[in-house]
DNA sequence: TTGTATTATGCAAAGGTTTGCATAATGATT
DNA sequence: AATCATTATGCAAACCTTTGCATAATACAA
């Protein structure tokens, strides 16, 4: 039942003539003379000849196809960046190709190879936060394939980059924090060897030392996770301790919603007693009551801004070493999950 | 920079042989002499030589790629169904291509325009909420693209079909709900072109008959979207309304949430004065307080399930032209924005 | 009529692989 | 030595398109 579509061949043993005048014929080649022109057009029309693009991609060694390979889909977060990414690409003629990784660094480095060999054109990818050497990223550029990290780095990788600010994200929550009169924050932090998780430690300590708050090992709890279990976890590792803090700086919303569901079950009041700040602003996470104060990132941008560059790269064929580094600013939206006027 | 991978013939070159007999010798056919298959293999492994599947593609006039269309990736209903496609084409050597409609028909006939363009093998269809006709369905099935429809219906399409038993959802949970006491319930329908909505609907509509509770228009309520936006415009037109419901069925989570947040601050007590029920159960929803009760959906099976559908129809050349129809059963998990008990 | 310019078309290679059929080379049989 | 069977290899077509180069066909000038 495969219906063969009609090829260049077919339209021109019909009309007698070469492949090639068909071929030229399609393509409006000046060479080619008026007449025998329409007469192609209108046969191919008729026949519904559409190029094979199986043809011109041997032919051209390119699939105008590109792999995107983030940790998972399922999340908002991610999912997001795709739907830019997505958008952007929409109005080229390439397709996407889209990989999960699941977190491992195994796993990832099959989905690459299998992409590779399906021959896409180029990466975007977000690494696991397992994945800390760049070797594998770099064999790929060598052997060709450009390759576009976003959201989370990979240091030594020699691709180009678009992250976001999560510093500065950090900062900004910590100091808003700081300012509505909180003393005792506690920070729960993501796995340690992911940039991210990093670099929003580091603005949560930095904006606690410049307001010459102390670090305190015990209020910086780690997850190995993003979904609200592991907020449940920790909130409750928390709630334990006598010494209890009067605000949390979550590393994403998924693990900020865990623990004000825990602290709401134990009956404290957000955020009259504990405020809650958390990371990525998600849609539902202004339904909560009360609405979470969270960090926005630019995750849109961010897919679009990734497509953009890899696409412009591949589109001038003479490479230029050029890396760009991208860094996005966050913006930091306050909702009642925290206090909008100092305590007290 | 774009270094050439080895072919065939580079191979065949160096070993002053024929390149059919590379060929041969990698594919361990038996008419080749045992040390020229070594000679061979060695230099490939030498080599990293590669097949060079774009030279397969055109051979095989396939290419080992499916497209998967849905509405929209950022929800997590949709992201799930992906992740078990996903899973289940993973231990194949088929790719994933994906794209979003965003429940419009145009979008989704561009889309599977390109991709049938791409050549892919088979489709992944969950139809957009304006897809009425299954025409082009039905034409891209005539011209020899397996397609297997999941989660929404198309009525005529002459698709297999992969979908959840929302009739049988919805009645479970109206069913509870006037079980546990509720008289006055609400519900809050979908776009009613959409299979799942009308389905829902229904099942509504024949819990409240089975125990001879009249049809009252005023307590359905439709919306056109899913997200909580949605949700709060709905609760609100309700909230309007002196007769205010003892239950709200809503038709997925993100609808419920919306709803949720206008009748807590309203100061309506959940689920004293008014239970709620959702459908999906999203992983946020326990998270919610109270935890909102809802209609469980296998999302990762029906990804499954569809793709091996799929791939085992690619998989007989010989077509059959049997159409297989699927009915997933959904579940009623009780959380606490519902009562356990009779109310009084 | 011959030569030159102009215009329109075709040939063949390239891209990399698989595979039916033909053939070369070897060994065995009479 | 001649014939046959066996084993190993190569040729060429097919998948479909693009494109440099050659050539055929026509028109025009000398």
């Amino acid at each position: 039942m495969k219906k063969k579509l009609a090829t260049l061949s077919d339209i021109a043993r019909q009309l007698n003539i070469s492949v090639s005048t068909v071929s030229r014929a399609l393509h409006d080649h000046p060479a080619i003379n008026i007449k025998t022109k329409k007469k192609v057009r209108l046969l191919a029309e008729k026949l519904n000849y559409q190029p094979n693009l199986l043809a011109l991609n041997l032919l051209n060694r390119k699939t105008n196809t590109i792999g995107v390979v983030v940790p998972e889909i399922t999340s908002y977060f991610f999912s997001s960046v795709i739907n830019g990414i997505q958008d952007f690409v929409n109005d080229t003629n390439y397709q996407l190709i889209i990989g999960q990784s699941e977190e491992s660094c195994e796993k990832e480095k099959n989905i690459l190879q299998a992409l590779a060999k399906v021959r896409v054109d180029g990466f975007l990818i977000s690494p696991t936060s397992e994945t800390v050497k760049p070797d594998y990223y770099n064999g790929l550029i060598k052997s060709g394939i450009p390759l576009v990290l976003f959201d989370r780095d990979c240091v030594g990788a020699k691709a180009d980059k678009v992250l976001v600010d999560d510093y500065d994200g950090a900062f900004q929550a910590v100091e808003y924090l700081i300012k509505t009169g909180c003393r005792r924050i506690a920070h729960i932090t993501g796995p340690s060897d992911l940039s991210i998780s990093n670099h929003r430690l580091n603005g949560y300590l930095d904006a606690l030392k410049k307001y010459d708050l102390p670090k305190q090992e015990h209020r910086i709890i780690e997850v190995e996770g993003f979904s609200p279990e592991y907020g449940v976890k920790a909130a409750k590792k928390i709630l334990e301790s006598p010494d209890l803090p009067d605000a949390i700086f979550a590393i994403n919303d998924g693990i900020a919603i865990g623990a004000m569901y825990v602290i709401k079950e134990a009956g404290i009041k957000i955020p009259d007693q504990i405020s809650v700040v958390g990371f990525d602003d998600e849609p539902h996470s202004s339904y909560f009551i009360p609405p979470l104060t969270s960090v926005w990132q630019p995750v849109y941008d961010m897919g679009m801004l990734s497509a953009r560059i890899l696409l412009n790269k591949l589109s001038r064929h003479r490479q230029d070493k050029s890396l760009r580094f991208e860094l996005l600013k966050p913006e930091l939206i306050i909702r009642k999950s925290s206090l909008n006027l100092p305590r007290e």
